[in-house]
This record gives C-alpha cells, sequence and structure tokens, in this order.
DNA sequence: GGGAGTTAGTACATTACCTCA
DNA sequence: CATGAGGTAATGTACTAACTC
C-alpha cells in the first residue's frame, strides 16, 4: 500500500543522518520515494532503492504521503522533514500554542495536516517542561548538598561553642533581657523555638545561627528543615 | 441568572514506530 | 541478524473554559 522509503525517525540528528544516507547512495528509485510511512522490515530495503533523491524531494514526498494516510491503516509514524522541523522549531520559540489561524497556516505552509501541527506542539510543550523539570531537579540537588555541607559546618561550630561554654560558664553568661529574646524567636516555617538550653550563649551566635536558619527557608525552602 | 449538554483546547500518560549502537 | 535503548509521532483520557439551549 505504501511502499517505504523514508527512513522514519524523530530526532533532528536522526534526521540528518537519514538525509546523508540519500545523499551519499546514488539509485533511485520513485516508487520508492512515494511514502514516508515505512514498516521496520521494510525500511532498510526500500531505502535502498532510493538513493537518488535530493533532500527537497524527500521531503515534499514525506509530507504528501503523511496525509494519505486516512484509511484505518495501522498507525504509522511520519518522519519531520529539516524544512518543517526548524519552520516548527522557529515557530515554537514565538509561541508555544497555536490558535487556529495559526494552526491552519502552519500546517499549510509545511503541508501537514492541522492535527499533525497540533501534535508536535503538544509533544513540544511535554520536552520542554520535562527538560526545565530536569534543570530544576539539577538545581535542587545542588541546594541540597549544599545546605547538608552548611549543617555539617554549623554542627561542628555549635560542638565547638558548647565545649567553649563548659569551659568558660561565668564570662558566658547572657543578660537576662537579652537571653529571653534570642529564645522567642520562632522559624517561620518550620515553627521551631530557640530555646535557652539548646542555644549557645553568645547573642551573637543565636543571631549569626538564626540568620543562617532563616537564610536557608528563604531561599532553599524546604530542605532547610 | 443558572444548570445541563456540547465543543474545543490543553496537559499528561501511554503506545507504537523508527533508528542506532 | 537480533535486540534493547532512546527519541518522538500519535493516541487516549481527564480536565477546563467557552458557548448554546
Amino acid at each position: 500500500m505504501f511502499p517505504s522509503l523514508l527512513s522514519l525517525g524523530p530526532s533532528h540528528d536522526t534526521y540528518q543522518s537519514a538525509i546523508d544516507v540519500h545523499k551519499q547512495q546514488g539509485a533511485s528509485s520513485p516508487s520508492a520515494a512515494a511514502s514516508s510511512f515505512s514498516n521496520s522490515s521494510t525500511v532498510k530495503k526500500e531505502t535502498d532503492l532510493a538513493v537518488d533523491q535530493e533532500v527537497e524531494e524527500l521531503e515534499r514526498v514525506s509530507s504528501r504521503v503523511s496525509e494519505e494516510d486516512e484509511d484505518g491503516c495501522p498507525r504509522k509514524k511520519l518522519r519531520l522533514t529539516k524544512h518543517q522541523y526548524f519552520i516548527l522549531e522557529d515557530k515554537f520559540k514565538e509561541h508555544t500554542t497555536l490558535n487556529p489561524k495559526q494552526k491552519q497556516a502552519l500546517a499549510q505552509q509545511l503541508n501537514l495536516r492541522p492535527r499533525q501541527v497540533e501534535v508536535w506542539f503538544q509533544n513540544r510543550r511535554a520536552r520542554t517542561k520535562l527538560k526545565q523539570t530536569e534543570v530544576d531537579c539539577e538545581l535542587l540537588k545542588k541546594c541540597y548538598e549544599a545546605l547538608t555541607e552548611e549543617n555539617k559546618r554549623l554542627q561542628k561550630e555549635l560542638q565547638e561553642f558548647k565545649s567553649l561554654k563548659l569551659t568558660a560558664p561565668y564570662y558566658m553568661q547572657l543578660p537576662a533581657a537579652a537571653a529571653a529574646t534570642a529564645t522567642l524567636t520562632v522559624c517561620p516555617c518550620c515553627e521551631r523555638v530557640a530555646n535557652a538550653g539548646e542555644n549557645p550563649s553568645t547573642p551573637a551566635f543565636a543571631l549569626e545561627q538564626k540568620k543562617s536558619h532563616f537564610f536557608g527557608h528563604f531561599t532553599r525552602p524546604s530542605a532547610a528543615c
């Protein structure tokens, strides 16, 4: 029904390699050129028969035949041409969604069905979102690692202050008012109250510790608690 | 005005196809 | 040559907003 010529494939690199294959090989087969869909079992054979196609011809045929796949046949996979791919990418940079008019115009321009343009934009949005999620994930991972390190450092510092307090208790006592102020501070995120027992003795330290704690909350929310 | 049904568009999950190592 | 992995077009489903009756 649909002779298989085109090496249908998704990525631009894959597409380019397919184009290269056609450029390198020299024969031609008009019948083979008549399809953009193929079964995997026949792709290579058909490709061999259709080696003399010019790229633009390949692209043109690819698009045309994709429109013919409307007769209930098992689903076949369109291979977007380089030209189609770049135009679509261009439009996607302008706006990630299309209104019906734009969709229709683009479909016409690319010789695709509007539905195919619509699907491409859907999948493209999904890919963008996935990539962004990966980036966010990586960022959160780095934040987590930095916070872990910071936490370790602070714990160590705390231990040092505690041991310092044990060795010089009389000089490190807080004035009553300052101590009270320090102990009443509540973290807005985890609602933990820093009590006197946990606090190191100096107000300066208490302030620094809270500042660091809150800074952690405000810059990297969940990881700090 | 507001509820029910319809339509169109989108996100999301999944499937199916294709290429390549 | 067979096969599994990866990329992506296509499909199915759920949700939402706009519209009509």
